[in-house]
DNA sequence: TTATAATGATAGTAATACTATCTCATTTAA
DNA sequence: TTAAATGAGATAGTATTACTATCATTATAA
């Protein structure tokens, strides 16, 4: 059985859906490429024209702008996590287990699979960790999220604040909770690889330390 | 009885010492209400040097490029919080105590004091909460921290963590834990006013209720 | 007094972030 | 079958950004 992943992207995070034509689709693939290997300081439309063969012009009929393209990619990231979260956690009835595999899945190192053609859902992820905050860390927050551009990350959030409030129904902050999970998850990670003093976690670069401390910071909260 | 504060910072910040010129001191409070009024991207050392009536290159004498000048900020923050912790911690023998006065301080609405001249603590603090995390998401983080940039940031972290190992010695992610109060004690700031649907404080605005989350947090996690 | 440090003024360059227009091939719809 | 719409390449152009370099002038310090 061989599936193809969909996911239904807000019209207002491009001008031109990039999953229905070819170039769209290159646009995608290449500029995470491009992003995980110089970072997105360093990431132009025109170096990325030049990497597939077409020219800037034609990448403008696509998305605005970069940052409106990293909206896109961090907004089809937690669309495709939250998927694959409900996947996982699906039939599991405690929501203590269920909490358990909600952190493995958010700290731990993605592998790609398949499921989408034009998207290395690993490298992607490694993009979000290092960049990822930085689509709603503007001044124009406040009108992106009135077009709704967060709303798989607001979903992620409230689907995580669910199952807290599933297994302590009466803690009293599971959405804060959830964001500090989901913050945590990625910055520990790169803490560790990059700023390790700043971690308990040293030279060991292993992911599931970063569960641990999650699992103890979650549990110990809401028990 | 008029103090002044000086701090002193890592000589590979900057070009030229900012503090010990007219011009450089300039360059410090402008750039500061500048960063705060349009953010950091749409900031450029063209517009700093009209506000200042000085010119592009002058800015240069002081400061490799913004970036430079975003991570001279931060630093000067971290530094100056460090010092503001030390202060009030003093003579403070119970760790309990110790924490809840650090979360509050961390987590509060800074007031513009005059302990110096040419830096605005009050909007300094808000750029950190919305720039400041971009000092190190870079592609060249491990550079700048081998010239020990983030050098305030690791000092006020060894501080929290050792205030956290004082009040539980076997708690095993001290580091970690004070990294999640440093980053949540702004982003949930930031998520309250700007995305407050991914938080539980809704329209309220009062940092107090990021403070209870963060005591709670910590406290059940250290118990 | 002389040197040197700090600043201002000016100029210039390569790259960035766009916008506009025109052509051409391919689909699609009438 | 033909006309129209769509997608994309080619080219050009502009304002801004992110610098670097040079030279003259003024303030300061040895």
């Amino acid at each position: 059985m061989e599936l193809q992943l969909q996911i239904k992207m807000n019209e207002k995070l491009f001008v031109r859906n990039p999953e229905q034509t070819d170039l769209g689709r290159k646009i995608i693939q290449n500029s995470i490429q491009l992003i995980h290997e110089n970072g997105f300081e360093s990431f132009t439309f025109k170096k990325l024209a030049e990497v597939i063969g077409s020219t800037e012009a034609g990448i403008y009929r696509y998305f605005e702008n970069k940052h409106r393209l990293l909206i896109y990619l961090t907004a089809w990231y937690w669309s495709w996590l939250e998927f694959r979260v409900t996947f996982h956690l699906n039939n599991i009835s405690d929501p203590a287990i269920k909490l358990k595999k909600l952190i493995q899945l958010l700290a731990s190192n993605v592998v790609d699979d398949d499921t989408t053609l034009y998207v290395n859902e690993s490298l992607l992820h490694q993009i979000i960790i290092a960049e990822g905050s930085k689509a709603y860390l503007t001044k124009h927050v406040s009108e992106d999220n009135k077009d709704q551009l967060f709303k798989p990350y607001k979903d992620l959030c409230s689907l995580i604040s669910a199952i807290i409030l599933e297994y302590s129904p009466a803690y009293t902050h599971p959405r804060s909770l959830a964001t500090t999970i989901i913050e945590m998850a990625h910055l520990q990670v790169f803490f560790m690889h990059h700023l390790p003093s700043l971690t308990d976690f040293d030279n060991s670069k292993d992911e599931q330390l970063v569960v641990q401390f999650l699992e103890d910071l979650v549990f110990s909260s809401i028990r």
